[in-house]
DNA sequence: GCGACAG
DNA sequence: ATCTTGTCGC
């Protein structure tokens, strides 16, 4: 998964997609990951972080992060080429690994229906949900301005994610199944993690750690 | 050809 | 993602 040009990766995404298994999360777990990345620009590098939770009660279990050179541009719809290689070798650091996890981006809301979390969830073979802040493809009807409006997000006639909105008065969010997930369980957990912001608690966890720690590299 | 386009 | 201050609205 390393040097494929553009149509490649593309080409590799269809064949994958194929593999993705869409069914209700796990009824229990105990422990939910967190992944989320920072960009050094100085280096052109990428800070990875994965920060993980006991389940349900979201304490905070362990936080780990790598520093990864960049591989893979940023290409809309070829996300997962630029991050999962450094979130892999953060993977590795883990002394426990997640049952489920959460990824900042789409999952089966992408042109090919294989996001970022559809793409963790295969190389892992483990549940993951996609939650990102921006639409990449598909469509929906209005959404309503309260906390807790949602509509299905439809792509060709099916659903491949809900838009939901986690707070009053802000813009939604974009979840869909990445792995071994569906939608609606997806929902189900993105909202049993949201605490008084808009992003659930652990994707905000990852965030923050990575961009700490992006500002204390910066100054080494 | 034109607009859209996760992080 | 990152570059960036004040400011409008819950």
């Amino acid at each position: 998964m390393d040097r494929l040009s553009p149509s490649e990766a593309r080409q590799l995404q269809e064949q994958l997609a194929g593999r993705v298994v869409l069914r209700p999360l796990p009824a229990v777990f105990s422990v939910l990951g967190a992944a989320d990345l920072s960009y050094i620009k100085e280096t052109n590098q990428l800070i990875a972080v994965i920060v993980t939770f006991s389940w349900p009660t979201l304490q905070p279990l362990e936080s780990v992060h790598v520093k990864s050179a960049i591989r893979f541009p940023y290409v809309p719809g070829l996300l997962s080429f630029r991050e999962i290689p450094a979130m892999l070798k953060a993977y590795a650091q883990l002394r426990r690994p997640p049952d489920i996890f959460l990824c900042d981006g789409q999952g089966l809301a992408h042109p090919r229906r294989f996001g970022l979390a559809c793409h963790l969830g295969i190389l892992l073979e483990k549940p993951t949900v996609g939650c990102a802040k921006t639409r990449l493809c598909g469509n929906h009807e209005p959404l309503e301005a309260e906390r807790g409006a949602r509509q299905p997000l439809w792509l060709d006639g099916t659903q491949v994610g809900y838009v939901y909105r986690s707070k009053t008065g802000v813009k939604p969010l974009y979840i869909s199944p990445g792995h071994l997930a569906d939608c609606n369980s997806a929902l189900w957990l993105v909202e049993r993690c949201l605490g008084r912001y808009r992003l659930p608690e652990p994707l905000r966890a990852a965030h923050h750690t990575a961009t700490r720690l992006r500002k204390t590299m910066m100054a080494t």
